[in-house]
DNA sequence: TATTGTTATACTCTATAACTATA
DNA sequence: TATAGTTATAGAGTATAACAATA
């Protein structure tokens, strides 16, 4: 448990994003394994529902190399939730498809994600979560300081930050 | 980078908390790194500032394990920015001290920190960004939903999420 | 007997490199 | 030659267990 007071604790953004995004993950993780997944077997098994992606597209969409994928399509496919099937028109490529057992995992899973979602923004009232939710959105969305792309060119105010000043 | 449209990214908690986590350790690191510290470096060396906590101690506020805080402080030592003192009362404990460059690197970087804070939130209106940190302190914070002690009572509509086997 | 800090070790997660079978 | 998927392996990061010195 933190000791600071709230002042301090708001004073620290890095807390508060890393607190945040920590205690979710933990949420989500917890949530989910009440139907068997993990946050990123959802993930990869939601972008598979259409039946027409391959391994490495879905890899690409959903930011994971395709290593990685391996892994997570050997468990999901153990677990009976997904299944590799080749492609009619590349015979080294596999789509991905989702079992009838997966499709329900999904539907599930949605609603739970739903549930921990409307239960965490709940906290806050109606407009003040639409704020939030805005603020979220424009500082890691397109442009944004916190968008992949870097700082982009819109904030150039300060000097990327060089070591100079000391107070 | 993400080809979904904002109002998909907004409805995705997860994504917006993991990625601005993520992306503002990211900036973090790479400001820190111009004065040759790391974000976990600053917070082990900063809490040592006042020179009297031990290794435990300061593991304990900085939420570290023990054997974390000897990599990490063998890091600072060798880099010349903290040193271990016997402890005058219990000669099993080690007191942390920064030295005098690393008083001075702890300096500098709370100067780049700020700077950083202030360029990201910089894009946001004066009052949004007020709303925007209370909401984050209240989701995070004692009796929040997304606080270590869980959901605390206030938040009961869901189940406490039972425990099962993951995937 | 319990605790501080250290060391050695193991484990998780992820990425790199090399390999196959195709293209 | 290049690409999709697989395998083996290595690396970062962190945690567990055992140990020495001390309480």
């Amino acid at each position: 448990m933190d000791t600071r007071s709230d002042d301090e604790i708001r004073a620290d953004l890095s807390y508060l994003f890393d607190k945040s995004s920590q205690a979710l993950a933990a949420r989500m993780t917890a949530a989910l394994a009440e139907v068997g997944i993990t946050p990123r077997g959802y993930c990869v098994l939601s972008k598979a529902l259409p039946g027409e992606l391959t391994q490495g597209e879905i890899a690409e969409i959903a930011l994971l190399d395709k290593t990685t994928m391996v892994v997570t399509l050997d468990h999901l496919e153990s677990a009976g939730l997904a299944r590799r099937v080749p492609s009619p028109t590349d015979r080294r490529a596999r789509i991905v498809q989702t079992t009838e057992a997966g499709a329900e995992v999904v539907d599930r899973a949605r609603t739970i994600i739903d549930g921990v979602y409307a239960d965490v923004l709940g906290v806050l009232p109606e407009h003040e979560r639409s704020v939030f939710l805005d603020a979220l959105v424009r500082l890691v969305g397109r442009g944004g300081p916190l968008s992949d792309l870097g700082p982009a060119e819109n904030v150039p105010r300060r000097k990327p930050v060089r070591s100079s000043r000391a107070s």
